[in-house]
DNA sequence: ATTGCTAGAGAACAAATGTTCTCGAATCGA
DNA sequence: TCGATTCGAGAACATTTGTTCTCTAGCAAT
């Protein structure tokens, strides 16, 4: 085995194996698995399985695969973390901008209770102005405890609906964020879903 | 253990097949792989291979699994379903949805090709009409093509700055979403980071 | 130069792979 | 009750698997 000098702890893998990762998490985001050996060879653009080999464990030095108790290889947490530019992009050519990046867990980052969170597609524009367009997906976190500020999913009428959660003397109140909405005074008892604890928008291409 | 009343009709799944698919899921939820028939075998319950092969033909009938050209298992789009489930709610009680999101669905909704990928915080208020605040962060996918109508992550002076991409007498500009900002109109060549093709916001907790 | 080191090629290997048989045992419908 | 159908077990099979060798080319530091 060797030693480097500061090099072994991290994830440092070389630049060649930075490009490996990236096929191979490519791979992974269009088939939901890892290729097999032979596979990997046309995909890492490799002659032989046992540079292939040599790759997967170097990979898994660097914390970004793993394997089964059976000896399959598997993606690791690491492996699914995205490239997050700086929050201040120096002045700089734009070529500067690999610099400034670090690892960032999408999933991680939204749901911290998984057992407790459900995806929710919003329908409707009566929280635009609070930037919860139509077509959107809500990450809705189901616990007990609302305060008035939250944005929350309520049931209505036996539907769902989005809402900014506020008190006005001693009551509850659902206020959407579109002022042609009309605010939502709860007759009886207000029924809450969840509080919306994140959002997801993807644009159609 | 599931009852899977309304699933059934679906995709012609026996409720057999449907409990086979739940284990299948929970593994792969664990691993972010399938497992290979001898750990099938365990992981169904099943003593022989040639039946874990039925059980995964069938389950490629009713649309929750495929082959990959190397004529290896993967899991559909389908086979995730359950993440987004909550989208008929129609009149529901809330624990019609009990069951958690697969974090990892996220990613993959988000991210088709992670190596040219990079999540970019947002910083200023030049797109709130479009919903895209200051805090959040977008997908930003590097290539080449953007339309005229794509939102756009372009480095004018040095600076990141989000907006949408313009054509006007042919020639390009950058279009905030904001009345308070003006419109930019690149002097020489514009320059482009990539094109935004998701967004991600979380709520203060 | 020479030395040392690493990435990858290529061959060889036992072991595991996935498929296809046949054959019981349930299950269903009439 | 009978026959038809389906599910799973088990065995057999050619392939493919992943690993470990050895060996070579390239690179870096002397």
């Amino acid at each position: 085995m060797r030693k480097s000098t500061s090099a072994e702890s991290r994830s440092t893998e070389s630049s060649k194996d930075a490009t490996y990762l990236g096929l191979l998490q490519n791979y992974y985001a269009d088939w939901k698995s890892l290729p097999s050996y032979n596979r990997l060879c046309e995909v890492l653009g490799l002659a032989s399985r046992s540079a292939v080999s040599k790759v997967l464990n170097r990979l898994r030095d660097a914390g970004f695969l793993a394997r089964t108790p059976d000896a399959m290889w598997v993606p690791t947490a690491q492996f699914f973390e995205r490239a997050l530019a700086a929050f201040r992009v120096p002045a700089g050519a734009p070529d500067t901008v690999g610099e400034g990046v670090d690892a960032f867990a999408v999933d991680a980052y939204l749901i911290a209770k998984p057992s407790h969170t459900t995806l929710v597609p919003v329908k409707g524009d009566s929280m635009i102005d609070a930037g919860i367009f139509s077509g959107d997906i809500v990450v809705v976190e189901q616990r007990v405890a609302a305060k008035p500020g939250d944005v929350v999913v309520a049931i209505v009428d036996n539907e769902f609906t989005i809402k900014t959660l506020a008190m006005e003397r001693g009551k509850y109140l659902l206020r959407p964020a579109n002022r042609a909405y009309p605010v939502i005074r709860p007759s009886g008892q207000l029924e809450l879903f969840g509080v919306v604890v994140g959002l997801i928008r993807k644009y159609r291409s």
